[in-house]
DNA sequence: ATACACAAGTTGTATGATGCAAGTAAATTG
DNA sequence: CAATTTACTTGCATCATACAACTTGTGTAT
């Protein structure tokens, strides 16, 4: 509101510059909350079990997919393992990866995890109208895109000079 | 789309499942992004400073305001005052705790620290309208209001028994 | 085939952020 | 003034992560 002694908008919009605080604030919070301890599954555990729904891939398709290093996946994987939770199957076309696939125990958790946050993401989005969650979900997948565009983690401009 | 062999949408609804997958994603990307490395400020610090912009307070009330557990909010300000960005002036009020307030430098660090992160925004967000932005903006701090209810890190039941 | 460059994955190491539990010091209350 | 509560700090453990160096398999060029 009083923006008088402010000059470090860089020339941002209102809106960009309401959903940088926001969103900072707001990841601060989510991280938070979805901090396990009382959770069954990790957070970035839940994550790959998530992407590994789609099929068996090798682990570099993963850290690609959510913009980790190479390095994280392989030690969240093994952790998984250790827990029974993902297999290795020998990649056919490729003796140096392995194709990593979620086992019937790692589903399951998944699943219980999922039923979890959407619980809460339920109470948390009680007054929403399914018209208004619809849109909020929108957007964000239409941000997450360009934030994905963004991140270049373990991969150097690819197509984009 | 193909839901076959998925049971565990506790009754969400479609919006919620949306959300909660897709702002999975979206906050370990952030987080990613949002590491510092290239940054003049680490995120948490960045926080930290946002919020004393509105004036001075006590580190309680820090914690409170960003979901965060006290001790985590100590030892940032520790970090913060030896890099001089903050300053503590004795509470007239309580001997306990201590009025934290940002320095001419910590302003201006967050400052180049917003600006930099507006402009990577501003990017991203470059091909929205701005009252699509706006919109997102709102939708964001409706969200994050009810984030903030659920987290109560360092706050039993503010009064909802 | 042999050697060399490249790609996939793993391990060593460092850092950041965080919470919980236990401690210290000031304030409040009976 | 003793007991309790409150604000903050410190000790400790954990999670998540990146970067750099190393290992091993692929593919290619000679």
């Amino acid at each position: 509101m009083d923006r008088t002694d402010l000059a470090q908008d860089g020339g941002a919009s209102p809106g960009t510059q309401a959903i940088e605080h926001d969103l900072a604030v707001l990841v601060r919070a989510l991280e938070g909350l979805y901090r396990s301890r009382k959770y069954p599954l990790e957070r970035a555990q839940y994550l790959l079990l998530l992407a590994l729904r789609e099929g068996a891939r090798p682990s570099g398709d993963l850290a690609a997919t959510l913009a980790l290093d190479h390095s994280t996946v392989t030690r969240q994987l093994a952790a998984l393992e250790k827990g029974g939770l993902i297999a290795r199957r020998p990649n056919p076309l490729d003796g140096r990866s392995a194709l990593i696939e979620a086992t019937a125990a790692g589903r399951a958790r998944c699943a219980e995890m999922q039923a979890l946050r959407l619980r809460r993401l339920e109470e948390m989005l009680a007054d929403w109208s399914e018209p208004e969650r619809q849109r909020f979900a929108a957007d964000i997948a239409r941000f997450n895109a360009q934030v994905m565009g963004h991140s270049r983690t373990a991969r150097e401009e690819p197509g984009l000079g």
